[in-house]
RNA sequence: GGCGCUAUCGUCUAACGGUUAGGACGGAGCCCUCUCAAGGCUUAAAUAGGGGUUCGAUUCCCCUUAGCGCUACCA
């Protein structure tokens, strides 16, 4: 049984790079039929707020992939100080009663790493005992394996084969001073107890799954395979942070700015992965289908966005594709729901309504489009733009305009051929072209000089709506 | 400093020793056309550098360089 897991910890917003991590996982997952797990890793009482946490779900949900099974670490402790009490009687583990260093610079390095604090490690347990009896403070940390070093080694599903001297891994620490588990410890615990078989994350744990493995192993617990995931990192190299490149790294900015989760979910896989056969758009189902470890990248990929472009040009391309390609009947709902937000409402009912989208949903490059660029259709107050206005201007437009109206008005039939049949009548009686009165039609209709074919921006206002704003030009 | 990972157009990527180094986004141009998109076509644009191995290297090996990660009682 595959069973994966995404386990966030909530010390942040939920971060591009996290999410898709969690893409990942959950392609995987349903491409074999497993098991997703959602753990929230909030062993760090400092650091955690409900706010991020907050963040993750909101994130999650937009992305709305689901998982099957949910945990958090700060509710499974006892299961995590087990296994390092565990450890420290077997030996494989021992108290470290050395104060906390305050400063990252009082740790001591220069010549080579540092690997434990040899005196610490020497301890007798008889010693050891007394002073965690008398109630001094100790950090419990790994016995790392030193006389002789032997060598951990590990096929990743992404960087293959992988190996390190245990002489090269420090002592590092299973429980802090304050009871509270270390990332490691929680982990691997986690890991153990909820039978995860694939550990799926990014390549920033690469060099940590040694110290993982010797956890698994002095835990007698079979390895899960690893895979890990090149990082998405920003155009001048460095990692995504939200305090240098602002809310780019935010899920929600996506969501926000009116991408189809879908379409997301289709830009986030392609970087670092492809399917190698030069799909770019592609659906859900063929995401699922295509997904494979063989396909990922070792190398870590650029979220290309810049200043002035917070949003990268093939994600507003992929969000354009996707905007035309999904089922009308998908889409309506997403756009009813921004126009809401926006205090629009659509006229007509919903066939009719899912007409107008469809219309003009192929012109449009972000849910955000619909009601900006496609305000006139939802309302009868809409800016008339100054490119609009000079069609308007053409020498009698207007009045031409507002004959329109009157033939309209006496014809019952109103439909987008019977429209263009009276338009072009007018424009031969009158001597014109028909392009000029088709392009003044859709500047007074929508106030735009640019848009849909003008007989469809007919049908999409309505009869009504067509004859009145055609009156008052 | 130590250990590890990585290196193809501006960006995302394809090419599992033999290709005119392919595709996509973005750029430029053309076509289509009632406008604008879309679509179609064309075009500029890349194998970090140096050594090997080989009949032949983007591909395999080594070195250099550069970037990234870990080196915390953060994750």
């Amino acid at each position: 049984m595959i069973r994966a897991r995404f386990a966030p910890s909530p010390t942040g917003y939920l971060h591009i790079g996290s999410a898709r991590t969690f893409i990942f996982n959950w392609l995987f997952v349903r491409k074999h039929h497993g098991k997703m797990v959602l753990r929230i890793d909030d062993t760090d009482v400092d650091r955690n707020t409900e706010a991020s946490l907050q963040s993750i779900y909101d994130g999650l949900n937009w992305l709305a992939l689901g998982w099957d099974e949910f945990y958090r670490q700060s509710e499974r402790l006892e299961l995590h100080r087990k296994l390092a009490h565990g450890l420290l009687a077997k030996g494989l583990a021992y108290r470290d009663f050395t104060p906390a260093a305050a400063d990252l610079d009082d740790r001591p390095h220069g010549e080579g790493p540092w690997l434990c604090n040899p005196e610490m490690r020497a301890l007798s347990k008889e010693e050891s005992d007394r002073r965690a009896a008398a109630g001094e403070p100790f950090v419990i940390r790994y016995r790392v394996q030193r006389e002789p070093p032997r060598e951990v080694a590990f096929t990743d599903g992404v960087y293959g084969p992988q190996s390190k001297l245990t002489a090269d891994i420090e002592d590092f620490a299973l429980l802090r001073s304050n009871g509270m588990p270390t990332y490691h410890l929680a982990s691997c615990a986690d890991d153990i107890d909820l039978k995860i078989s694939h550990v799926i994350r990014g390549q920033d744990h690469l060099s940590n799954t040694f110290k993982h493995i010797l956890i698994f192993q002095a835990a007698g617990a079979p390895l899960p395979r690893f895979v890990h995931l090149p990082l998405l990192i920003a155009p001048d190299g460095s990692k995504l942070s939200k305090r240098k490149h602002g809310p780019v790294v935010s899920v929600t900015t996506y969501r926000d700015a009116g991408f189809l989760s879908i379409a997301y979910i289709n830009f986030l896989c392609l970087l670092g992965w492809s399917p190698k056969d030069n799909r770019e758009h592609m659906t859900l189902y063929e995401l699922e289908n295509a997904f494979s470890f063989e396909g990922v990248h070792r190398s870590n990929a650029v979220v290309n966005f810049s200043d002035q472009d917070t949003i990268d040009p093939k994600a507003l391309w992929l969000n354009s594709q996707h905007l035309r390609s999904v089922p009308v009947e998908t889409l309506a709902p997403l756009v009813r729901k921004t126009l809401e937000e926006h205090g629009l409402s659509p006229y007509g009912d919903d066939v009719f309504f899912r007409h107008v989208v469809d219309t003009i949903r192929t012109r449009f490059s972000t849910l955000l489009d619909f009601p900006s660029k496609g305000c006139a259709y939802f309302s009868d107050d809409f800016p008339i733009e100054p490119a609009a206005l000079e069609k308007l201007n053409a020498p009698g437009a207007r009045q031409l305009l507002r004959e329109l109206a009157e033939r309209l008005h006496a014809n019952p039939v109103f439909t987008e051929t019977s429209v263009e049949a009276d338009l072009r009548q007018l424009a031969q009686e009158r001597g014109v072209k028909a392009g000029l009165l088709i392009n003044a039609s859709r500047a007074a209709l929508t106030g735009q000089p640019v848009g849909p074919s003008a007989f469809a921006v007919f049908a999409c206002i309505g009869r009504d709506r067509v004859i009145q704003r055609l009156r008052k030009v």
